[in-house]
RNA sequence: GGUCCCAUCGUCUAGUUAGGUCUAGGACACCAGGUUUUCAUCCUGGCAACCCGGGUUCGAAUCCCGGUGGGAUCACCA
């Protein structure tokens, strides 16, 4: 497509400019990573942009909540309304007059004009719009308005927005970094409001007043913007600006294939902090959903990713988010870490209420090859603290064959091995047991089925003798002798 | 509906820019087998795709055109 010599080699400026109108949206952190990588990796700038012009939507504490939520995915903005920078203030509340100052240019300039239309005018209109199925679009009323009569109606307090007055002839090219040439014809572009009623711009005049003033090089976002590009392009060349290099990635998707939403995702990446993914399996899972390394290779480091990003190679197809794929890479990299720094994550992150650091370090080898989820640890490993109400139809379905009187020996027996010969090594104990079983002329595998469910509860679980070791072996005897009572009880 | 974007296994993708090396490669999931006292891990194998139709060409997953399908967008929200 469009490639750009140097893009990778040269000082980039992205952003990543979220709403504060919400949790931390995973779609937020999709498109930061991929702004953030390019940035790190050209030796550039990184700039998290608050725009929060939309009073009645936004939220101050929404806007520590996304600058918490990217910086637990790895992702520091070298400037944000938190980190400060030479460009600021980096809250477009904040930036008021500003884009006043540019609005009032471009009234001069002829390229913007006031609009004193009523909002109940614009939805007759829009209303008639439909009705004949006609062209969408404000209809251009106040454009014909003298520049005397506008200026002494604004004078007179009249509330009124501003304009993007469009050349309707014509049409907008403009280039997309994974899309190639894109053009528009200009009569499909509306005269976009620019300032708001109350003063505030919209996003469109925001957006590129911003960054111009802030030196961004780059915009990588999402390809829902792409039919409003036109009006950038208008603006930058209504300034006198040149535009910014323009990169759409593809928007992450449902199941179903439409725009990720919380009806059928998760979207907030609280939630998945919350649920034990990784941070940096969050980021390697989301940097997969159109991109990947060189070689066939799925896993990567950030620090790996970093160094390889190339937005060229992102693909443009909406990848549909499959959250079976990101349970696998996190179940990878739980794996990968270090017991010593698991067991830390598990403690820090309150997915381990009521253990310290050392009680999970000392049962982690049980644990860490069978978790997902950091979440998981809790539920897997109760049966170590507390009694777990054994499986009894699960065990006997696994010991059909075996005569009930024999196994309720034979477990008595293995009760009794296991307090006998606690401390003794797991293949001394476990040829003792299989000398019960021997013994008494049934399967190994139904002796050592009715240890593990009246120890661990289940069918499925951790090793059994590791496990007896860590429930004790006094314990594991109580409850093996209880599941022979429960089983005298209900034969 | 108008406009724009997109289109390779169920899913994420490689291959498309410079057409042959593609009887289309990898991964997840799934299935089968091995290791294991269960599960998990690990190992081996398998299933499975170029949306359709034309055209260009000796040759097309790759280029062109037309369909079809999916998506986004048409706000004083971003």
């Amino acid at each position: 497509m469009a490639r750009l010599e140097g893009l990778t080699t040269t000082p980039a400026v992205t952003r990543v400019a979220p709403s504060p109108t919400g949790d931390p949206h995973v779609g937020t952190g999709y498109v930061a990573l991929f702004n953030w990588a390019l940035a790190k990796r050209t030796g550039g700038r990184f700039i998290l942009r608050i725009e929060d012009t939309d009073q009645a939507r936004s939220r101050s504490e929404h806007e520590g909540a996304i600058i918490d939520a990217l910086a637990w995915l790895g992702i520091e903005a070298d400037e944000s309304p938190r980190a400060g920078g030479d460009y600021g203030p980096y809250r477009q509340s904040e930036r008021g007059e500003i884009y006043a100052d540019h609005c009032g240019q471009l009234i001069e300039k002829g390229a913007a004009y006031r609009c004193f239309c009523t909002s109940e005018r614009l939805a007759e209109m829009r209303a008639a719009q439909k009705a004949a199925k006609g062209q969408m679009g404000y209809d251009g009323l106040c454009r014909s308005l003298t520049a005397h009569e506008s200026a002494s109606r604004a004078a007179d307090g009249e509330p009124h927005v501003v304009r993007l007055a469009v050349d309707k002839s014509g049409v907008t090219r403009f280039t997309d970094l994974l899309r190639g040439e894109i053009e528009i014809q200009n009569r499909e572009v509306d005269d976009q409001v620019l300032l708001k009623t109350d003063g505030m711009p919209t996003y469109h005049l925001a957006n590129v007043v911003d960054d111009h003033l802030m030196g961004v090089t780059i915009i990588m976002r999402a390809e829902e913007w792409i039919p409003s590009v036109p009006k950038h392009v208008m603006l930058y060349d209504a300034f006198e600006w040149s535009a910014p290099t323009y990169a759409h990635v593809p928007l992450l998707r449902n199941a179903d294939k439409s725009k990720i939403s919380k009806r059928k995702n998760p979207t907030s990446i609280l939630w998945y902090r919350d649920e034990g993914f990784l941070p940096e399996a969050m980021l390697n899972f989301l940097a997969l959903q159109g991109w990947r390394p060189n070689e066939d290779r799925e896993l990567f480091t950030t620090e790996e990713f970093v160094a390889e990003f190339d937005p060229h190679a992102i693909s443009t197809g909406g990848p549909v988010f499959d959250m079976t794929k990101l349970e696998w890479v996190n179940g990878e990299k739980i794996r990968e870490l270090s017991p010593d720094e698991l067991a830390s994550r598990l403690t820090n992150g309150g997915f381990a209420e009521g253990w310290t650091r050392d009680e999970v370090l000392g049962v982690l080898p049980l644990f860490q090859e069978r978790l997902k989820r950091l979440s998981e640890f809790l539920d897997q490993s109760r049966y170590i603290r507390e009694t777990v109400e054994p499986d009894m139809e699960g065990l006997r379905k696994k010991t059909k064959k075996v005569e009930p009187a024999l196994l309720a020996t034979g477990l008595r027996e293995a009760a009794e091995v296991l307090t006998s010969m606690a401390g003794k090594s797991h293949d001394e104990q476990e040829a003792a047991l299989r000398a019960i079983a021997d013994r008494h002329e049934f399967k190994v595998g139904a002796l050592f089925m009715g240890l593990r469910i009246a120890i661990t509860g289940a069918m499925a679980s951790p090793p059994l003798l590791p496990s007896v070791d860590a429930v004790g072996a006094e314990e594991s005897a109580r409850r093996t002798l209880a599941l022979v009572e429960q089983l005298a009880a209900t034969a």
